[in-house]
DNA sequence: CGAGTCTTTGAAAACACTCAAGGTAGGTGG
DNA sequence: CCACCTACCTTGAGTGTTTTCAAAGACTCG
């Protein structure tokens, strides 16, 4: 029925053979298409907040302001995740979140949510793996903020994109499209933008990875994994969630 | 019925009213109670997981190691947090979770947990909330290791641990009982052990904020607050929770 | 072509780290 | 009861990574 299936399904199937009629609650729950534009914030830090969003085409970013005007980033979001989940299950968000690109999201109300989880409890299983996942993501980027020197953490970071992007076809260990400037680089790795930029002239220089013109290519991928000391264990588990 | 609440009735009792049957039903999910031993790991990494647990009484910790040696802390568990349950939904565990003290907990099987849900859905929503807060508090954290200098780090986590503390009875502005060593704050923070010394000496020069002896005393809260840039909304969120 | 955004580089300064060493307190065994 | 051990805390000196400040080159878009 549906040839043109999500990123989500895409990447939910990756890990959960997931059948006819659950592929097709999944698919509806992608009705209400909206577009959002580049810059213009979907959820401002301290706004209470209602909806929430399955990011469909382009990318996103989570991010935290302090009161000293810096920002630290949180997560990206790329097709295929959510957007705003829990700040919609507590009914506050202590985060903002912003295109960087114009995107495409689907509204998904909780209800919703809910009554797809009470008519295909696979499917709950499956998105419950895929909050973990995130949450799994957030833990192994705060591992990297406070025990890996800069180098190390931007190299895992283009790891862990690259395979993040994979999973929903938009990259490979060749390389992957990359809108994200060296400021959102340095606010994610809680670096100078300045300091991003010797970085990555290092490892260009060191030809393990290129960050240039909107394009991530991978020189060296096995360099550069032992590098990050990557491991991907966490992003493309194996083993079966749940039963 | 039950006049000796246990710390998470008393943590989720301060922000969703609570019905006698659904705190009846709360204190049931403490049967099993067990003991574990100072240092002795619960749960290793990258062991697969069995069973999650409700602290009672002592701290532990939940950390990551790095393929150097050098670790990470996650997150610090007080009484009345639970331990190991995403590691349970997820059926793996990428962190290793250790006792600091002799602790006392409570074994939780997810299906006590979900009939526990269908019997109360008030208590799921506590319970959400509780773990959406855990959610945000690794956030924050994140926020500190990227945007916050060594000081004001160390304030910062100092009073938030005093703000759950609190909650539980174990803490007030004054400050609290505190059994981590420097080198606990040492791997939480990102820091040196040598430099955790250095800044506790300076703060407590400043007198603003005292940890010595297994105490942490609070000599001028304002002044650490305003340090630390602390905003405790996110962990003493006022307003209800869902319906 | 002018404005804005993003990237690049140099020089100096600040912050946090490593190495090295000593001090304290509590526990254990002779 | 004392010697020793271990774990934790404290301090100094020197080093190195990352930052800030300053400035300029490249590109895109209207």
């Amino acid at each position: 029925m549906n040839t043109n299936t999500s990123p989500l399904t895409q990447k939910l199937s990756a890990f959960v053979a997931l059948a006819e009629a659950e592929l097709a609650v999944l698919e509806q729950l992608h009705q209400r298409r909206r577009t959002f534009e580049a810059g213009r914030d979907l959820v401002h830090q301290g706004q209470s907040e209602q909806a929430a969003y399955i990011l469909a085409a382009g990318w996103v970013v989570s991010y935290k302001l302090q009161p000293d005007g810096s920002r630290q980033i949180v997560d990206f979001q790329i097709p295929g995740d959510f957007l705003g989940l829990r700040s919609v299950l507590l009914h506050t968000s202590d985060h903002g979140i912003e295109p960087i690109v114009d995107i495409e999201a689907a509204e998904v109300l909780v209800s919703d949510l809910l009554q797809a989880f009470a008519e295909t409890p696979r499917l709950a299983t499956a998105i419950l793996w895929a909050v973990s996942r995130d949450e799994a993501m957030v833990v192994e980027h705060l591992v990297g903020l406070g025990r890996r020197d800069a180098d190390a953490r931007m190299a895992h970071f283009l790891l862990e994109l690259g395979v993040r992007l994979s999973l929903v076809g938009m990259g490979s260990k060749k390389g992957y499209a990359c809108p994200l400037t060296q400021y959102h680089l340095a606010d994610a790795l809680g670096l100078s933008a300045i300091h991003v930029n010797r970085v990555l002239r290092k490892l260009r220089e060191d030809e393990l990875v290129t960050f240039r013109d909107g394009f991530v290519t991978f020189n060296n991928y096995e360099g550069l994994v032992k590098l990050a000391d990557f491991d991907p264990a966490y992003l493309d588990q194996k083993r079966p969630i749940l039963a």
